[in-house]
DNA sequence: CGCTTTTGACCTGCGC
DNA sequence: GCGCAGGTCAAAAGCG
């Protein structure tokens, strides 16, 4: 929080390398954005949908899988050493009647915060804490999730986030954790769970897009994912690898012209697969020798 | 003392 | 309409 203020608001722009497509999703309820056809995202796209949430990703050549349009994109976060996926046009989410005409890359700026609308409605005393959100639409913020294998199960990504709430999750064993950017003009949430198949997975999704830089590196604004990857602490004990979360609906869609098998690529040696989120939770877990080549260049050292 | 985490209750959306 | 599951709130407790 300190260093927001004196840092632009938004990372800085890379050039998209690589021609990896991108699926929208829909780990939450979709409403007819899905209905258009946008699910996949030219790489371009992609590059501004995680510039918008404030994800500093760059495309790593040396990382860079899949020839077929299924690049492996590195963020210049610590733990965000794998292929991301945005995850639909989040404008839409939840408020599927409503405008949902938006771009990615616009709608979560343009979005009024779900939390600010609620906080600054600050209901009488008299009426039940609830009521303040009746009648309020949800207005999901651009998402992508993301698996991780790792023993902790809140990576650090070089924000800080403040736990609000956890649930049980049905058929898992494993609760739910639910965290919020600890900026309080960020929106930013994170769901952090593990993965039912395989505790070593944890899978975290990101919603919104954060206002600010990471609060971990004083260079944020910077620092290149390897500079990043050299303060981040968990990186020596961390094998991580992602799986880009490909949720629900289209699953379907993508599972005909994206989709394949975990498939090992020439430079990188390492898998990645678009698949639903069902899916993914099925998904055998990483093979352990592939997880050496899909760690970023500044992890590998160690 | 301030911030974070825990936790039970409440709200919302969706499927049946 | 009802029930379920997911998501959120906010008071209380914990911690540094």
């Amino acid at each position: 929080m300190e260093q927001d203020k004196d840092k632009p608001l938004q990372p800085p722009p890379h050039p998209p390398a690589t021609t990896a497509e991108f699926a929208g999703d829909s780990s939450w309820p979709l409403g007819a954005d899905d209905s258009d056809g946008s699910y996949f995202y030219s790489v371009d796209r992609n590059s501004s949908i995680l510039s918008d949430f404030g994800w500093n990703l760059e495309p790593v050549q040396s990382n860079r899988i899949g020839s077929d349009g299924d690049g492996l994109w590195v963020p210049a976060h610590p733990d965000l050493t794998g292929s991301v996926e945005p995850i639909g046009t989040a404008a839409a989410v939840g408020t599927s009647s409503r405008s949902n005409n938006q771009s990615v890359s616009t709608s979560s700026s343009e979005d009024p915060p779900e939390k600010s609308t609620v906080s600054d409605e600050k209901p009488p005393l008299e009426i039940p804490r609830k009521s303040k959100k009746k009648g309020q639409k949800r207005i999901r913020q651009p998402r992508f999730a993301f698996m991780t294998k790792s023993d902790v199960d809140h990576l650090e990504d070089g924000y800080r986030w403040r736990k609000y709430g956890q649930k049980a999750v049905k058929n898992s064993p494993f609760p739910r954790s639910y965290y919020r950017c600890t900026n309080s003009k960020c929106m930013v949430k994170k769901r952090v769970e593990r993965s039912s198949e395989d505790p070593s997975i944890v899978i975290t999704t990101y919603e919104g897009q954060h206002c600010h830089h990471t609060v971990g590196f004083p260079r944020a604004g910077i620092f290149s994912h390897e500079s990043a990857f050299a303060g981040c602490p968990l990186a020596p004990t961390m094998s991580q690898i992602y799986y880009p979360v490909q949720m629900q609906r289209e699953n379907a869609t993508l599972s005909s012209s994206v989709s394949q098998p975990c498939q090992t690529h020439d430079e990188v040696g390492g898998s990645r697969n678009v698949i639903a989120a069902d899916e993914l939770l099925q998904h055998p877990p990483i093979d352990e020798g592939l997880l050496g080549d899909i760690v970023p260049p500044g992890m590998r050292n160690r």
